[in-house]
DNA sequence: TAGTATGATGTAAGCGCTTTCATTTATAGC
DNA sequence: GCTATAAATGAAAGCGCTTACATCATACTA
């Protein structure tokens, strides 16, 4: 492999020279450039970024830590990410948490080993504290989907509460009077914000959320199938369910029809998240979309702006969901 | 942040031997040992990796080239792939190939330009000879899910025709005996070979696939569906079809409920590959499990081996993929 | 025309490590 | 106690760049 030393050899001119054709920062006579240029071509000279970032104590690597690689929702954050920041030449390094409190903490650890020059962090388990004190340390980073009130300016999320409160106004326009709530782990903020927005759609309509039928799930497909029976046991009548995430409104839908009834025709479903499969249910799901690609996207903008200066970015912080009505949702019948 | 030299000094010593205790490849005393391990606990002395991948010329890090991130496949990959290095402290940079053959050029361009140590390929668009070629760089890599000839030993790949087999024997087995077959396209090689696989299977039964009851799909939803109107179309009977994947097997399902009919009632559907959305069709549907994390796993492990010399791990090229029966597929009623 | 900006280029000192080679120190054999 | 050998350690030369600073040429001012 050629190095910068050949180029200025072949070229005639300095280390320093070739140096800054390639980054392209101070003037270097429109001559001498392209006599750089033609011998980086000659020689195949592709820079050793390793020794770039040694040299200028720069990575252009962005540590991405998320809780899991597979399953529906971090692949579209990557995505968005990984867009944006290659069009940008900073690369990507990935890690998984896991949900785990250690594994967060480990990865967070590994990352900034390794010289990352920023990091988008999507964690659930590591306390708010922990998040501050890292603030106070060299790397800067962003976080998605948390909100951490003493790191205001470096969180990216989703309304929670505006997307609970969609789902709820959605089935109270059907005509739904009686509606179920299978509720996220309410330690979680998400979980919390998402019913609080149910609670004031039903607030709008002189409603409130009848307790018994709500049930804390765990956002996974058996906490659908749990809560579902879990309402059904109840006695109660209901003409709807909301599911705080599509998983658990999949599980509902399962034992809906295990057990005989219909959906929408006995009663409707919401779910939450929109992520792909929410598409091949039968019947279709229908659900509030979370814009997790875009939101990865903003992440890598926020580090753009913040870490690399490109001070022309806007960043928006907090997103909006919207209503995805499919098939999973019907008028309420008439009584 | 700490470095090397202050260590050294702290601890008494020189560079060497706090380099030295680091890798700890070369013997160093135990009292000289703890000396520096002290040294470096006092001083929170975390190394610099980038200074550290310049001086070895190694950079610890893999970069891995997939089509999507998101999807219900590459996150399995990543999975497998991340969880392996991660484990061996190195680390892994993503890029995205989008299938097309100009990105993912310059995608294995941009990993190589980071000093990766190795690169992990699912590539689809670039011609064999690109990658023949490529072989002959500085930068190893493995081919994960593709087979090229030349290139076979670094190739990990799973046996599409024996999945293919699998599948249409399990129809057979079931007294199907009219298997309608919606491909992927026929241009790439495991399309192909899942073919190839049906067909072997049809001849144990005395059977060639009809060439009425075959379309090329795309590997998308409406590849399915577009493949039933085909078949329904061809007005010849068939109690079963095979998609040659997972999303043309829902599209076929989804378009078959709108059409009026019942799977498996009126015929049966198999799928490909075992994507997680599988599982929330209606019916679940029942494919052949391709084990995607295992073998990012397996990549993961033949870079360990072949580029890091950790010898004693075994490397598995080829995957067999395996039934998973579930409800769109029933008996053949008795006619 | 000397004096002074100004722009273009070169010089050389790092960046924080690894690694070869030389040197010192310990171990053993006699 | 002395040499032969091995083990532990140190000195120093890079790895391939960036960048502060120095230098030189040219253009402009008065």
């Amino acid at each position: 492999m050629a190095t910068i030393y050949q180029v200025s050899e072949l070229a005639g001119v300095s280390l320093a020279t070739v140096s800054r054709v390639m980054n392209n920062n101070v003037r270097v006579s429109e001559a001498t450039r392209n006599k750089v240029l033609q011998a980086m071509e000659q020689l195949g000279y592709r820079p050793n970024s390793i020794a770039q970032s040694l040299a200028s104590s720069r990575s252009n690597s962005i540590g991405i830590l998320v809780s899991e690689l597979h399953g529906p929702f971090y692949g579209e954050m990557l995505t968005g990410i990984e867009a944006e920041f290659r069009a940008a030449g900073k690369h990507v390094i990935i890690a998984a948490g896991h949900s785990e409190r250690a594994t967060e903490e480990d990865g967070i650890d590994f990352l900034r080993s390794r010289n990352c020059d920023a990091l988008i962090l999507h964690v659930e388990a590591v306390s708010d504290q922990f998040l501050v004190d890292l603030s106070k340390k060299e790397t800067p980073f962003v976080l998605l989907n948390r909100q951490v009130p003493a790191l205001a300016d470096r969180c990216i999320s989703l309304d929670n509460e505006l997307g609970g409160y969609l789902a709820a106004r959605h089935l109270l326009q059907q005509g739904h009077r009686h509606i179920g709530y299978i509720a996220g782990p309410m330690w979680k903020a998400d979980a919390r914000d998402r019913f609080h927005g149910h609670q004031r759609a039903l607030a709008e309509y002189q409603l409130t959320a009848d307790e018994a039928l709500f049930f804390e799930g765990d956002f996974r497909e058996t906490g659908g199938s749990k809560g579902l029976q879990a309402l059904l046991a109840s006695n109660r009548p209901f003409s709807a369910i909301v599911c705080a995430n599509d998983e658990m409104a999949s599980g509902a839908l399962t034992a809906a029809r295990e057990l005989g009834y219909e959906v929408p025709a006995d009663f409707s479903v919401m779910g939450f998240d929109n992520v792909n499969f929410a598409y091949y249910t039968y019947p279709k799901l229908s659900t509030i979309d979370y814009p997790v690609s875009a939101m990865g996207q903003m992440a890598a903008r926020w580090v753009l702006k913040q870490v690399y200066q490109q001070n022309s970015i806007d960043v928006q912080q907090v997103f909006n969901p919207h209503l995805i009505p499919r098939d999973s949702v019907a008028e309420a019948a008439v009584t």
